[in-house]
DNA sequence: CCTAATCAGATTGTGTACAATCTGACGAAA
DNA sequence: TTTCGTCAGATTGTACACAATCTGATTAGG
């Protein structure tokens, strides 16, 4: 059964995602609360449960605003979904079955089917096809909590955008990086897959933080 | 400021992850409430930013449980903990002052103190020494993501109450894995300092799953 | 002109009431 | 005996009311 608290939660959830709640924006509970003709009871629970996930912050009798990234923070998530994701990749390159593979393929396909010139157009077409390409890899990798892990570390505006800001080589090389996993993971190669992997989040991760910006000290 | 709220969610955080609320026990809001002399409302607040935490869990109109670990589960979270806390080691390496060094061998040296046997007793007395030890290298590798992240995999029962379960062999290990890390913090050596942090962590992982249970396939 | 005190409106914090739903026990029928 | 339906009690879900606190603007004083 869906209570309202928990549609709430999964609608202000997609709108962050989304980016129609943008970083910054103060959420106060009787808007939320007429939009959705209840209370603020549920309101006040899916609020403080999504302040719990990251979207949210929250400061006690002051209010509730949608998550803010500095580059710092945007640089450390990276570096996080890059240990997070590449030993995903490595784990699937030992269990993933040919179908997952022949799927993998598929989508592929489909990403450059679309995506031939780097517009806005193409890349909000291959955002949720990149997504699932991802999903596939990660639940290949039979491990949930790295799966919960990465979600959690994904599921922000900022790297779902990331096509956005692609240039047509960025976007050609990202392309490469699907292939190469793909041939990584036929090989059944855990070390190339993981270091495959770790290039792909890598280099988005400097395309999201202009080059100046990313020191790894 | 403190919220009657946050002081709930704190208090029950702190019963699970010391045992006294054990995995699978019912918590039912009105005797929360009770206890707190509060409204059920903050309760509630409580129990569901600790179901996001992973600490409890909800089942709509049902109601929240403690969770309960299964073996497999336990071996993920082992997994991911020795990911998280090797690549934090790595980072101290670099990044780690003097002053923190000589703090963890203060440390090292009140826990051998206080563990020359492997009792119950002398267990209970390393626990919250031992997890200074470590938040000290947590902190030390500047990456408060990590940080947060390995928070979230420790701070359950069966981590904390690991010594309990050691045997003098094990204990002693112990001991000399934390030795080993300092050496390796000094010598300013990443790769070591990580694989150091590993073996510590694999280590405690087959003393709580035991040889049988533990399968990386 | 700037700073600090004040105050009204807005917003959050908590208590209480009642509706919706579940749980477990009991009893009737096969 | 087993299975199913029923029902009372317990528990959760939501609405609403009021208290506590904050925010921002306004005003008094320097």
């Amino acid at each position: 059964m869906e209570t309202v608290a928990s549609r709430i939660y999964q609608n202000i959830k997609d709108q962050i995602i989304e980016g129609r709640y943008p970083p910054g924006m103060r959420i106060t509970e009787q808007n939320i609360a007429a939009e959705f003709s209840s209370s603020r009871t549920p309101v006040r629970e899916a609020l403080r449960v999504l302040a719990a996930d990251g979207f949210l912050v929250f400061t006690p009798n002051s209010g509730t605003v949608v998550r803010e990234w500095v580059p710092d923070q945007v640089r450390e998530l990276f570096d996080l979904r890059s240990l997070i994701e590449s030993e995903i990749a490595g784990l699937a390159a030992q269990k993933i079955s040919a179908k997952d593979i022949d799927t993998l393929k598929a989508l592929q396909d489909n990403i450059e089917l679309e995506g031939a010139l780097a517009t806005t157009e193409n890349a909000n077409r291959i955002s949720p096809i990149n997504r699932e390409f991802h999903q596939v890899v990660a639940q290949a990798g039979r491990n949930e909590r790295l799966v919960l892990m990465l979600a959690n570390a994904i599921e922000i505006p900022i790297v779902q955008q990331t096509f956005r800001r692609y240039s047509e080589k960025e976007l050609r090389r990202s392309f490469s990086h699907h292939r190469e996993l793909i041939d990584a993971l036929l090989a059944r190669d855990s070390l190339w897959a993981k270091a495959v992997m770790s290039c792909h989040i890598h280099s988005a991760k400097h395309v999201l933080l202009g080059h100046d910006a990313v020191d790894n000290r």
